[in-house]
DNA sequence: AAACCGGGGTT
DNA sequence: AACCCAGGTTT
């Protein structure tokens, strides 16, 4: 076989990492880490899997639950999506008789692209597909010098057909997972280990000085801002609550009483606000008190404002327009963004 | 092809 | 504060 692979299978029998979902064949498990491990490093998503797991322990426990206790089972993880899709290819699955065992039924789940499948049916069934992650990019295109944007439909292309080429076909398995975590511990994105790295005799890009133009990217995301209000608003033990509808962040996670603005603003011109005298028609708030200001929140293409105000009402009310009233001290309940249950982490304590 | 979608880390 | 990480779906 090719010398790329052998040194990174020799450097992987020195360096790999033990990981859970590594120590098994059962596609379920190899496909829930994954869809777990996108754009999220193993530190980050390791106790999610174990929880996860632990809770969902096959498809069918997963395809039987509630979506919510999916989304808290994923709350903090971000990219949501992934939790919905996931659930929503668990019912499929079942439904189907039980996990699809060719690449082409893997790859039609929902929420699984070119890179995951290719990562299932190699880990679980030893298909000869080559997994195209973050770090493979990176370490093709170093080793080969390739300076094709990465980040294009022609790119992409590219680096596919170089990285089938390249991929260990006796041994898939071992290979990508060779490649994955050489780009995730050896060739990482900034300061790479080249003093030591077994491949630098032959990394075109090190050769070149290189290193640190690659692997190139066209465009960069841009970020703009948004302003939002958070009205914890208490009735007694009360409090209230709904879920966030299509077509913005957060999807189906829950949020309390929540007005967007154009920018910062003042208690005063909230109180003014139609949508604040909207939202209290008919009981009168007792007291408004700012908790936090221009609390900052960033993801990757927004970067979030937030105002927390606690609003009292009379301990009776139990209605505020389309929110749902909850206990407070059921709030934990609730799958929630990290923005918010950072806020209530606060003023709660969970059980 | 471009925009959307979260949450982290390091320098 | 400014840089880095990034797969899949939707538009």
């Amino acid at each position: 076989m090719g010398e790329f692979a052998d040194k990174l299978i020799d450097w992987y029998d020195e360096h790999k990492r033990d990981l859970p979902w590594r120590r098994v064949k059962d596609p379920y498990r190899i496909w829930i880490s994954e869809i777990i491990l996108q754009q999220t490093r193993v530190a980050q998503g390791y106790d999610y899997y174990c929880r996860f797991i632990e809770r969902f322990p096959d498809v069918d426990t997963l395809a039987d639950a509630h979506e919510d206790e999916v989304m808290k089972y994923w709350q903090g993880l971000g990219y949501y999506s992934r939790a919905r899709n996931l659930h929503e290819a668990a019912k499929s699955i079942v439904k189907q008789g039980g996990f699809p065992t060719t690449y082409a039924g893997v790859r039609s789940l929902k929420g699984v692209g070119d890179y995951t499948a290719a990562a299932v049916c190699s880990f679980a069934y030893d298909m000869p597909c080559a997994a195209v992650d973050g770090n493979v990019y990176r370490v093709l295109a170093r080793y080969l010098g390739v300076d094709e944007p990465i980040d294009t439909a022609k790119g992409k292309k590219l680096f596919a057909a170089l990285a089938e080429e390249l991929l260990d076909k006796h041994r898939p398995a071992l290979y990508n997972q060779a490649i994955m975590d050489f780009g995730a511990l050896q060739c990482v994105p900034v300061a790479p280990q080249c003093a030591d790295c077994p491949l630098v005799d032959s990394c075109v890009a090190f050769r070149q000085g290189k290193i640190n133009m690659l692997p190139c990217k066209q465009h960069r995301t841009k970020v703009t801002a948004r302003y939002f209000v958070y009205l914890y608003v208490r009735a007694g033990e009360y409090t209230f609550i709904r879920r966030r509808g299509a077509g913005d962040i957060w999807q189906n996670l829950y949020e309390v009483p929540l007005i967007e603005t154009a920018g910062e603003i003042s208690e005063e011109a909230l109180l003014a606000l139609p949508e604040f005298a909207d939202l209290f028609a008919g009981c009168q708030p007792e007291s408004v008190r700012l908790l936090r200001k221009k609390e900052k929140h960033v993801l990757s293409h927004r970067v979030i404002y937030a105002d927390f105000y606690e609003i009292i009402l009379k301990d009776d009310i139990r209605v505020l327009s389309d929110y749902r009233c909850v206990s407070e001290t059921d709030l934990y309940k609730f799958p929630m963004s990290r923005l918010l249950s950072r806020f209530f982490s606060l003023f709660l304590t969970p059980d």
